[in-house]
DNA sequence: TGTGTTATCCATAGATCTATGGATAACGAA
DNA sequence: TTCGTTATCCATAGATCTATGGATAACACA
């Protein structure tokens, strides 16, 4: 059948390639690999947010590191990872793109928890750089503090969703409140914008999150600089 | 830590993805993809260009499928596996991107082969459509004619890299040369610019391949027509 | 109703992963 | 030096994949 074998030498790619999905087998991974795209974690503080033993951790991230998806930074006793580029932030995001255009179950799983939220557009990073500059709008990261910290939008304040409910009274209540979270597949900003639309507020999703906020190239802040 | 248990619901998320992760981690598996990203084929065909037994690639196809990453199309007693959609063959490219970013063993795989073609930059979409509008290029599709029916660049010739030898007389000598096949990975065209160059020819490669033509939104020319 | 094609189904030996407890290593602070 | 901390290393039982031969199913065509 015509010519397949000069096609030869890309056995090794595609093994190359495989090395890399060999990575994205395992659940735990995929979430770990989402949270470092949104900023650097140790290694106590990943097994905590996957509720995993701090063994099981380390190993997956020595399978990770060894597939160069993360690099590390140590400091004293500690070992900081995190994504080893952007491309691998890229990467998780194709898969959440496969995943949301062909499994029905993860329409379903979304639908479920984001039907509060539903019913409105979420808005365009192109739309609210437009609101923002007419300062019209409350940019709401409701991310934990800590990956608010390592990288969000210009602008925007920062408020946990655990916190949300408390500081209510922050925000100010005749504005249009766009609340981001990690991407598309967070819940964290749906549940934000339920709760705020419960208490009478005016409230959206930004489309994605913050990773892809930096993919498209837009300016990122860190600290706790607005 | 934070706010993370109120993120619990994407457990079944991640899972999902997972599931598609798990199509990925075979070497064969990804090559099947590429292929069928470039156009359907019969289970028969496919086995051939890969080398593997039929059972073995139809056991591969079935785990696809299953994973709703690829579809079906029967024909008498024949089935037709294609890619289920653009953001599949996304994905593929994303992998691609990454293994290119981080493992420098890719790098140097396609330094390898590429060596003869080097030295000259690709010619990005945006120029090459620049230069057909003016009429000085022959664009030339050097993957196997079963692809170039599958779809084309519209104006492409095609004489698949075997024939390319034999047939380098009806490539007018005047005009530069725009070789193209699978994409960023493969190695058809490179291999392709390398023989014409030998031959004296003007010849360039276009960055990346036709998936990535198809998923950049321009147009796709089908069967023989040019 | 046979026969040849093209694929899928099935069972299974072998090869590969994964989670985890316990030991070890590298530091920082008393 | 001696402890706590934070991570990695190691060995291993269990759980999961993969390749393949042989049987079976669905068709096309005499």
């Amino acid at each position: 059948m015509d010519n397949e074998s000069s096609y030869s030498g890309s056995a090794l790619l595609y093994e190359q390639l495989a090395r890399i999905g060999k990575v994205l087998t395992h659940a735990k991974r995929i979430e770990l690999l989402d949270l470092l795209c949104q900023g650097e974690r140790s290694v106590d503080a990943l097994a905590a947010a996957t509720a995993m033993k701090l063994t099981t951790t380390s190993a997956h991230l020595q399978v990770m590191r060894a597939a160069r998806l993360v690099e590390i930074r140590r400091e004293g006793t500690r070992v900081y990872y995190r994504a080893a580029s952007e491309e691998v932030c890229g990467l998780i995001t194709s898969l959440g793109d496969v995943a949301k255009a062909r499994l029905a179950e993860v329409e379903q799983i979304l639908r479920e928890i984001d039907s509060d939220s539903m019913g409105t557009e979420r808005i365009t990073r192109s739309e609210l750089l437009v609101r923002v500059r007419q300062g019209d709008v409350v940019v709401l990261d409701v991310r934990p503090s800590t990956e608010y910290y390592a990288g969000h939008i210009p602008g925007a304040i920062s408020i946990p969703l655990e916190h949300l409910e408390a500081e209510l009274l922050a925000i100010d209540p005749a504005a249009e409140v766009v609340a981001y979270c990690r991407g598309p597949l967070c819940l964290l900003a749906p549940q934000a914008v339920a709760l705020l639309r419960e208490r009478g507020r005016s409230a959206r999703c930004l489309e994605d999150g913050m990773p892809e906020w930096r993919q498209a190239g837009l300016p990122v802040s860190l600290g706790d600089q607005r």
